[in-house]
DNA sequence: CGAGTATATGCCTTGACACGTATATACCGT
DNA sequence: ACGGTATATACGTGTCAAGGCATATACTCG
């Protein structure tokens, strides 16, 4: 069972689709393997990655297993992506300052329906 | 050049590295070598798929290219993320309640140096 | 122009992984 | 206990990408 990072789990697109599919609320392989249209065995597959990972989790119901979301691997991407988010919001900010000027520039000709700015706190 | 998904991309630790290594400022290959002691041949490879999936830029410096970041794979990513977000922060504020149940049952016992909660919005 | 430096690219090998097919395991209702 | 349903696993195969090595390109300085 080798350890791979949460990266490389979410690399794979049907993984990405497993897990969105996951966000409202636990589903059965079935259920999965018919929404997705994916032969069983690559879904039973991929959540075999995704349990290993941490990424979910399932209990028994008669011979159906209900998998679910787990945060923990979801966490871990969102503070490395942490690193990059001053980045654009910087950018952002950029941006609307960028906009702000226009606006203020084309003040005095025609006031246009466009849509007002919010003011950077 | 293929269209790779931006996880695709961060899915390889050395990119990864790459990209950390240019959230302080822009960098040049040579430097990039250096410091993640990385063959040359291997950094401009892992460069060259960055910059055509967004993740990064570069301009001429003489004989040397300059990389630094750019903000879009990373808003997507981000968004991706958000999808999820709900699921921690729903579990944080479960774990929350435990712990001011928790509180409350023992607060008539000893009172402890835990640290405290701060209320729910 | 020639030597040196910085970076990019082409080719090849190797390993990892996603998928299909076949099969195993487990639980249900009758 | 048996047939059916639900899920997991084993094996073989094709594909693709990362890295090593050699080489090409481009710029600088003397």
């Amino acid at each position: 069972m080798r350890v791979e990072s949460a990266f490389e789990i979410i690399a794979e697109p049907n993984r990405r689709a497993i897990l969105s599919l996951l966000i409202s609320s636990q589903q059965s392989v079935g259920e999965i393997e018919r929404q997705l249209r994916m032969p069983q065995t690559t879904v039973s597959k991929h959540l075999r990655v995704l349990r290993e990972a941490g990424f979910v989790e399932s209990t028994v119901d008669a011979q159906r297993r209900l998998y679910r979301l787990r945060p923990e691997p979801f966490r871990e991407l969102d503070v490395w992506l942490d690193q990059f988010r001053r980045l654009w919001s910087r950018h952002v900010d950029a941006l609307e300052r960028h906009l702000d000027r226009m606006e203020q520039i084309h003040s005095s000709t025609k006031r246009t329906q466009t849509t007002r700015r919010r003011k950077k706190k």
